[in-house]
RNA sequence: GGAGAGGUAGCGAAGUGGUCAAACGCUCCUGACUGUAAAUCAGGUCCCUUACGGGUUCGAAGGUUCAAAUCCUUCCCUCUCCA
């Protein structure tokens, strides 16, 4: 394909792309290029806000590029602190390995798995011996480092920066140097240690890896970025229902966001559109992606059944307890729809709780579970209940 | 190594012997209104108890006191300045 034409693709929805002429250059010379994208498996789970990178990639695979998916099992191993300031805990080997399996897994939903080459980081950094990586960071220095503003910020706020947090972005660098990665796709937060790659490229006498930052999608909440820890996230992996149910919830404003960023729409016709019609359309989309248009229909159906009608859901989860008797409070705290008997309490004064379809204000209120019942929390939770 | 500041609930942040289960803000949860939107309003947000009340909390462990987040001792951790 023209190299014009091809820029066009890749520079579409992307938030940088550092330098241009450079990937100009690369296209040119007509070559499948190594595109890497690196992945942490300490959280296996994949969801929308990985797959804008993730799509990204596919654009390069549909050009006849290489993708390169680098797993982190190295930095895993150790525990990547950088950003949170609580120190994420160091996983086993076992634990990465089953995570990075699950990762490969879901991944390959967007990805073509023919087309990815998947390398483990720990096959060149744990055979680094202590010398090569004082030689690797002697090549940065610390004013360098403070550039970056997840750094430059505890240091100006008078937080600690551990030391081997500037390890970090010096391995992932050498990593692209190891790969001879051409290309490096990343959230614009990891803008920082790709560009560090860069560098340390160029001092290892390499061609320096362009650089393409995507925009950072915000959680379901519209204010952080998407992380599972945050519980803002919707995973590739959930139920369709779930994935409608919560591109339903998000904010007007943050569904424009989301279009922009995970469905190739005319952004003009959506303005003109019923909010509500357009985010239907926006989880019709999504869901359909994850899994079919019929399953798409189905949980639009769902949606508009148990929203706007007030229905119970089709299928709900029954639970079986010996129990033939127990008060609302009891049971509520046995299926563990709650956490403790004082919020059971709280959410029947409040008028939160259901029990088949009838509100429930009496805290001593008994349920009989001879037969089956339906018991209900707040908006979005169900559960059906019977004595087994 | 020396000097100083600090560690409080999910987060930010008050509180410096009793009226502290701990102000305030955010987050979060429930309800009303809606479009499971936003904004707004009402209520809630350690555990047990219908309630009265009780139990465990303020970096950790000891101690003083009728009484400790607050005072003392030791320890752990963070930051700043000096070397």
């Amino acid at each position: 394909m023209q190299v014009e034409k091809q820029l066009e693709i890749i520079k579409r929805g992307c938030s940088e792309l550092i330098p241009e002429e450079e990937l100009v250059k690369k296209l040119e010379k007509g070559k499948p290029l190594k595109i890497k994208w690196g992945a942490d498996p300490s959280a296996p789970d994949i969801h929308l806000g990985h797959t804008v990178v993730l799509n990204k990639l596919r654009d390069f695979q549909e050009l006849g590029h290489e993708i390169v998916f680098l797993i982190g099992d190295f930095t895993a191993r150790i525990g990547d602190p950088s950003g949170k300031s609580a120190t994420r805990k160091p996983l086993s080997k076992e634990e990465v390995k089953a995570n990075s399996k699950t990762y490969q897994d879901q991944v390959f939903k967007i990805l073509d798995k023919k087309k990815t080459k998947v390398v483990y980081n720990s096959k060149w950094l744990s055979a680094l011996k202590i010398e090569d990586v004082i030689s690797l960071a002697a090549k940065y220095t610390v004013a360098r480092m403070l550039e970056r503003d997840d750094f430059m910020n505890r240091f100006k706020k008078e937080k600690p920066i551990l030391i081997h947090e500037f390890l970090y972005p010096l391995l992932q660098g050498y990593d692209s140097v190891v790969l001879k990665a051409d290309v490096e796709v990343g959230g614009t937060d990891q803008k920082f240690n790709m560009l560090v790659g860069r560098e340390l490229q160029r001092e290892y006498k390499e061609c320096p890896q362009v650089i393409i930052t995507m925009p950072i999608l915000e959680g379901t909440d519209g204010v952080q970025k998407m992380s599972k820890s945050l519980n803002n996230y919707i995973g590739v992996t959930e139920p369709p229902s779930e994935i409608f149910g919560k591109i339903m919830s998000i904010s007007d404003e943050l569904m424009h966001k989301y279009y922009k960023l995970l469905a190739d729409k005319d952004l003009d016709e959506i303005k003109n559109m019923h909010p509500k019609e357009a985010k239907k359309q926006l989880a019709a989309i999504i869901t359909a992606r994850f899994y079919s248009k019929q399953a798409a229909l189905e949980a639009e159906a769902g949606f508009e059944s148990i929203f706007a009608k007030g229905n119970m859901p089709e299928e709900i989860k029954l639970i079986k307890i010996p129990d033939k008797k127990l008060t609302i409070i009891q049971l509520l705290v046995k299926i563990n729809m709650v956490e403790s008997f004082a919020e059971a309490k709280r959410l029947i004064k409040q008028g939160g709780v259901r029990v088949n379809g009838e509100g429930i204000n009496d805290e001593k209120h008994e349920i009989d579970l001879t037969n089956e019942k339906v018991i209900n929390v707040g908006k979005r939770k169900f559960l059906k209940v019977i004595c087994e």
